[in-house]
DNA sequence: ACGTTATTATAGCTTTAAACGATAGTTTCG
DNA sequence: CGAAACTATCGTTTAAAGCTATAATAACGT
């Protein structure tokens, strides 16, 4: 009845947590200075403490087991929690760099004034900004890496894991030159009006594209043709600008000189969405069930 | 610019946490198990890590510095979370036990209900009810050895440290044998009344006590005479009926066979607070707070 | 098919560091 | 002022964590 069964050391869990995040103990070693078979011995002695296998190996490749993915988001959580109340107490005030992802988009055309704001509002934590695509920003999210993501989500995630809110929920616009002939007036366009234009689009695969597809093809009957693959709507205004052709991009972009947007409605708005870590402190769920009882005491 | 300072190791934390229970590093390895010098150099190790003094010396005797308060909690609260983190991924799910600390009188005429309605919502969570007097039972929050204390304060603490929650304002009773002369019908009693009656009070020192000390001196201009002193309402309420006196209770009590409560005007109610800790992830009030801005964010 | 490469996992040896016993140094109390 | 109670330090011992070397296994290229 192990009651004081020795605690996993922190060591362990850092070497655990960077394991995760590489998946090979030969480069998360080294990113952590150390030898192979040290790391192998860590995360074995995590697993022993945990008496629960954390990785699986298939092949030569590993793969985090359930209760692995838990540990790496605990692990990191901790590890941030106790970096950070050493240096609020070696330095006298909480210094935490505060870390969010979230696309170059939502950068550059959502999160400007709110980032102004809390920079303004909170000089003293710094802020570290991460520009990843939605998987990798989901994943920083539930491993610790970043506290908060910022990004396109067609719902609010359903794992148990997240909390999020939602932001912001952005029409679609066509971009196109504004000597575009045909195309310069008018309220929101149909996609049938733009069919034969050719067409900027993200590269196949991403999230933007495969709902572009699905658009074109249902109102279409046919996939879109695509003349230029561009990724961000940086590059992609830009190539507007060039005259290479239109392009579908969120309604909050700011086109260069030269260029116009109209809205389009036969494509379905997109929603912005934080999300973050439920805080898995797993006392307090159970102490705020334990504080809700005694306040149904008489009052 | 310390950027990787090795972070403390949770065997100093515990080393600290015990150490400053006992203020003693003698006990304190005992109660480890483990030698003085070793635990000696534990306390030293998590001073260092931290590049602040955790205690002081004052003679022989041992005060923990304002930032030794601080590591305490944090060190059970994190101790805490691991140990139930542990716990929760070896057996699948959250055993954690809540520890609430209290009088016997809060738990006798006050939480009963409570108590039963959280047993009966969380089975699966082990509860822990310690029955401590109040300066115990705030230090033990505050150190976070307990979850919650219940106690009769006079006001909310203002201590950064911790958050409240009133729960209940109880009057005061007299006590009295039902077959007293005089006392057995009528409305609320003034002190006066009351006042030659031979008295069942507190032990001095005890915070009742003091409390009814202060009444005395003012509604009859010289202190009481104490009869008898007994600790705890349980035994006040016996004395009662064993005819050794009349005592003032809490207006919660539930009197036995023979003894009779009246609601007594002169003496201010006592109020009942649950008290916690207000939990410290330095991170999260920083998260939050970014979470804030960017919910700002046009919606 | 077979050698090459990349990687995990184990073994033996070395080094680091944590624990211990002994003890000097302080303060308190009778 | 001596005894008792502790803290803090000093070598020494012991445990454990690290390293190098290497066997074992899977994927890859020719």
């Amino acid at each position: 009845m192990s009651i004081n069964a020795s605690l996993p050391r922190l060591d362990w869990l850092r070497a655990f947590a960077t394991f995760a995040e590489y998946r090979n103990f030969t480069h998360a070693a080294r990113a952590l200075g150390l030898s192979q078979p040290a790391l192998h011995t860590q995360v074995k002695h995590l697993e022993e403490a945990l008496e629960t296998p954390l990785y699986r190996r298939d092949g030569r490749t590993l793969h985090l087991t359930e209760a692995g993915e838990r540990v790496v988001g605990y692990a990191n959580e901790v590890l941030g929690s106790m970096r950070s109340f050493v240096s609020e107490v070696r330095t006298g005030r909480d210094q935490r760099p505060v870390t969010l992802t979230a696309g170059e988009g939502a950068y550059l055309y959502l999160l400007g004034p709110s980032l102004e704001a809390f920079r303004r509002d909170h000089p003293e934590h710094p802020l570290r900004l991460l520009s990843e695509d939605r998987d990798t920003a989901l994943e920083s999210v539930r491993s610790g890496r970043a506290d908060v993501a910022v990004t396109a989500l067609a719902a609010a995630p359903t794992e148990a894991a997240l909390e999020a809110d939602l932001l912001s929920v952005v029409g679609i616009s066509l971009a196109f030159r504004s000597d575009h002939p045909g195309l310069c007036d008018g309220g929101a366009l149909s996609l049938d009006e733009v069919a034969n234009a050719p067409l900027i689009a993200p590269p196949a695969g991403r999230p933007m594209r495969r709902l572009l597809e699905g658009a074109w093809l249902e109102h279409t009957g046919r996939p879109p043709e695509v003349a230029v693959e561009a990724s961000g709507w940086p590059l992609m205004l830009e190539f507007v600008r060039l005259g290479l052709g239109v392009a579908f991009v969120n309604a909050f972009c700011a086109p260069p000189p030269g260029v116009a947007l109209r809205p389009v409605h036969d494509l379905e708005p997109v929603s912005y969405w934080m999300l973050w870590r439920r805080r898995s402190t797993p006392a307090s769920a159970t102490v705020e069930a334990l504080r809700r009882a005694l306040a149904r005491t008489s009052r």
